[in-house]
DNA sequence: GGGGATCCTGAACGGGCGTTCAGGTTGCGG
DNA sequence: CCGCAACCTGAACGCCCGTTCAGGATCCCC
């Protein structure tokens, strides 16, 4: 049974990876469930015993892989001490994991704010994971005096992860290639302006 | 003739009124031709008189009234000294300008994005000349001595674009109604802490 | 008030695509 | 090698929607 189990996974992920490839390439919109199919090497009604819908495939590897790192990011940072350091241990962590699955990254930057109520709240779980984590570094950065305690946590949350989301978004949508991991000096030079406790 | 351009010219603005509208509600991809026609008050083929495909109802509305914005803050932002005092101003009047239409907002923070061609193609125009206004406050604020002198120009785009943006978009997502303009000095403060000048 | 120009209408067309399902294929236990 | 179960297939269905256009309404000038 378990054997099956891990079959069953198994093509899933292999829908779930041709579906990352197509819509990277094209756009979820201007995908169509056969396009996947093709690109999974599967017929197009094979996909629906994997999937209820086709809304499934984008909710589903956006909650399995952008979940899951951010999931993992928790464990990673609690081995840097709080404050800047586990501040540009996340930047580094985030322009790593978007370098790392380029496809992934260019359909989760797209689409993360689509406006579709199925996938608006397909995503939501992750999308707050990925929020709450921001906020528990700067809260704690702000309880170690490293950052600025006038700090509205929320709003610099927004600011900090808006900054990080168009750098990333630039390099997916970008013809040229370059490291996205190169920029974090500069990344983290700004962001630690933004948010550390200024001189009086 | 300079009169009926300018009854021509009514009707096309109602009818990108009501697309904005719709748009705004339901997202681009979900809302249909005819639903703006009826937002409108007039029949779906009229649409077509005045504009040649569906989507040049969302490049057309960007370009004219976001574009409008990005030229009139380049006169505005001459007023200032250059600098932190410009691009505090410059964050005042994102914030006041997407405050004040708040539909358009809406469009603009969530399809500007749009990997579809004809659509990338057609903002492009507006999300340069916007860029561009960013990238010369900033270029500015380092030749006067208020910025980092080490910024990457670009790059620093990128992060203090991507910084408003998510502020303005979590704005125009957001069920709670709240001021934008009011969130000014927070989003100054950590941006001006992002670009000045670092002590030695 | 006639007639031509301009503008508008909305039914109809055509294509695309998500989804289903009857039937075929595969694999496996006996 | 049989037969059953599990799995896969892809043609077909139905719906939606962008776009067109022939005909009707409106306006305006003589």
């Amino acid at each position: 049974m378990t054997e099956k189990d891990k079959k069953f996974r198994d093509k899933e992920e292999g829908i779930l990876r041709a579906a990352i490839k197509v819509f990277a390439s094209q756009g979820y919109h201007r995908s169509s469930v056969a396009d996947v199919a093709k690109e999974a090497g599967i017929a197009a009604g094979t996909i629906y015993i994997y999937f209820a819908r086709k809304e499934e495939l984008l909710i589903e590897m956006v909650n399995r892989y952008v979940g899951k790192h951010c999931r993992d990011l928790a464990v990673e940072l609690a081995q840097q001490p709080a404050g800047m350091a586990r501040l540009r241990e996340m930047i580094r962590l985030h322009l790593e994991f978007f370098e790392r699955d380029r496809d992934l990254a260019r359909v989760f930057q797209i689409h993360a704010r689509e406006l579709h109520p199925l996938i608006r709240t397909g995503f939501r779980p992750t999308l707050l994971e990925y929020f709450g984590g921001i906020e528990r570094v700067l809260r704690e950065g702000m309880e170690c005096g490293d950052f600025d305690p006038q700090l509205d946590v929320r709003l610099a949350r927004r600011f900090v992860f808006g900054a990080l989301d168009e750098v990333v978004t630039s390099w997916v949508l970008s013809e040229k290639v370059y490291s996205l991991a190169g920029l974090l000096d500069s990344l983290f030079r700004m962001t630690e302006g933004a948010v550390r406790v200024r001189p009086a």
